[in-house]
DNA sequence: TAGATTCTTCTACAGATGTAGAAAGGGGTG
DNA sequence: CACCCCTTTCTACATCTGTAGAAGAATCTA
């Protein structure tokens, strides 16, 4: 499940609350600058490759997430690991860690999250 | 400067040793799967958009980087969190920590990096 | 219920991406 | 020099992405 950038932003104003409409999508979008229609268009996009489901309230249709922000979240890292690290995590992380300017709050934060070492992830639904 | 997935794996092969002809690149790609003119179709059009730089010795042309990996590297990381994360680094700190399912060997190495907190990169040329 | 408002559905179109064949050009070898 | 082989250059085309207008359908409102 590969999501363009438009397709992220989208996605985003649904995760953020749902089901929604594509007049709130439209809403919700930081400083909005494309036409309802565009929205709808992508949001029929997003159905069509099983990211959103669509159903009608009256004429108007609501959507809601049949993929978890987690999940594509999750496929967007791997995806960027392997094309632009060849596949190795190691590397990765080290760029990470090394080029993020952390704050001393954001430096701890990420090392108590390596401490933990929890493994897996919280679905937001 | 936004590099495509199959572009980023021609990238790679150059970044890995350059100046470098369509043949080496080709030569280089893991399990390649490509036609020799994509090769060349793709090279062609990362010199159009400047990622790279295009000579002639003799009839064939070698090409060079002109972004560092490092930079493409960066920029990658960047968009990623722009779209995946709504351009927060934090969250996207805690998702990696999180999620990457690290080797003592790896987690050791990330939290000495953080520590060093070097902020900045090593271009690699 | 007529008109205003809002939605949906269709259609469109340019540019990016993935993928590659045909044909022409240049260079080394016998 | 003739020829073969590698390389380049052109052209092609399907799919994906970004963006949206036109026109018709449903709904709300006075």
């Amino acid at each position: 499940m590969r999501l363009s950038n438009s397709e992220w932003q989208i996605m985003n104003a649904v995760w953020e609350r749902h089901p929604a409409t594509a007049r709130e999508v439209s809403e919700r979008l930081p400083d909005n600058k494309w036409a309802y229609t565009t929205i709808k268009t992508m949001l029929t996009r997003l159905v069509a490759k099983s990211a959103l489901s669509e159903r009608k309230r009256a004429n108007t249709s609501v959507y809601e997430p049949l993929i978890t922000r987690d999940r594509a979240r999750r496929s967007a890292v791997s995806s960027l690991i392997e094309n632009a690290f060849d596949g190795a995590v190691e590397p990765f992380l080290g760029f990470v860690a090394k080029n993020s300017k952390l704050s001393e709050e954001q430096r701890r934060e990420l090392l108590e999250a390596i401490e933990r070492e929890e493994t897996g992830s919280e679905e937001e639904r």
